[in-house]
DNA sequence: ATTGTTGCAAATATTTTGCATTGTG
DNA sequence: CACAATGCAAAATATTTGCAACAAT
C-alpha cells in the first residue's frame, strides 16, 4: 500500500501548482525550500511513482530530460526549439485521430500525444535585438 | 564543409533501408558489420550531425533513448507501451493542425510531431497466451 | 597543406538502485 | 510491528567531448 510522506505530498503540491512541466531536477530544487533534507532520489522515485500510477504525466523531451506534469488531462505542447520551454496548447484534443490512425497499425491505440515544435515569441523578439 | 566518410554512409544507408526507428546503439551493431573498427562515439557524432542537418530525424522515447529515422517526411508513430517497438502511422498528415494550434500559443509554429501510444498486436497476442 | 573525421577513453548528465535508517499505519 | 519511504552514495545508462592520428579535398 501506499502511504503518506510529506515528500510526496510536497512534490504534487508543486506540480499543481505549475504549469511549466518542470524537470525532476526543477521539482527537487522547489520541494527543498521546504524539505531542505530532501534528496534528489526520492524525488525520482516519487515522481516515477507518480507517473506509474496515472496520477501525473512524465514525457520525454528533445532537450534529453524528462519532464512532468500534474495535469493528466489529454492536452498538446508547444515546445521552443531556442530556449526549450514548454508551453501548453490551449486546443481541443482532437477526437476523431485515434480511429483514423487505428485503421492502419498493427496494434491498439490507447492515447496520443501532439507536440508543436518552433520558437516562442520570447525567443523571437530575443533573436531580433542581436 | 562537410567531407565524405565511410562511416556516415553506412549509417544513413543502414537508416534509409529500416523503418525499425534505430537508436544508437542499434545503428552501431549494423555498421559494425561492415566496418568492424567503428566507434560508437562516431555513430552518435553523425547522428548528431545528421539531424541537425535535418537529413534524418532524432526523437526521443519514453523508453529514455533516443531514437533515428531517415525519413524527414510528415509522418506519426505508435509506440507499443509493452515492448517499446515503433511503428509508422499510415495517415494523412493533419494539415490544419498547425493553425489550430497556432491561434492559442505564444510563438511560432514550424513542426508538430504525433505519437500514438499502445499495445502493439504481438504483445497483445503474447500477453493472451499466458 | 588544410581541416573534417575517426577511434579511443574519459567526462557529463540523467536516472535508478542498494542499503541502513526512519516514519506511517 | 510490518513494511513503505527516505537520505545517501554508488551504479547503471545514455550521450558528449578532448585529443592525437588519419583521411578527404
Amino acid at each position: 500500500m501506499q502511504r503518506y510522506s510529506r515528500q510526496r505530498e510536497s512534490i504534487i503540491e508543486y506540480l499543481r501548482s505549475t504549469n511549466e512541466h518542470p524537470t525532476a531536477e526543477t521539482v527537487y530544487q522547489h520541494v527543498r525550500v521546504q524539505l531542505p533534507k530532501v534528496s534528489l532520489g526520492t524525488v525520482y522515485r516519487n515522481l516515477s511513482q507518480l507517473a506509474s500510477a496515472g496520477e501525473i504525466l512524465r514525457f520525454p523531451s528533445i532537450d534529453g530530460v524528462d519532464h512532468f506534469d500534474a495535469d493528466t488531462a489529454s492536452h498538446y505542447h508547444f515546445i521552443c526549439n531556442t530556449c526549450g520551454r514548454i508551453q501548453d496548447v490551449p486546443m481541443a484534443p482532437l477526437s476523431d485521430i485515434t480511429r483514423l490512425a487505428g485503421a492502419g497499425i498493427d496494434g491498439e491505440i490507447t492515447g496520443h500525444a501532439v507536440t508543436f515544435y518552433g520558437h516562442c515569441s520570447d525567443c523571437i523578439h530575443t533573436a531580433k535585438e542581436q
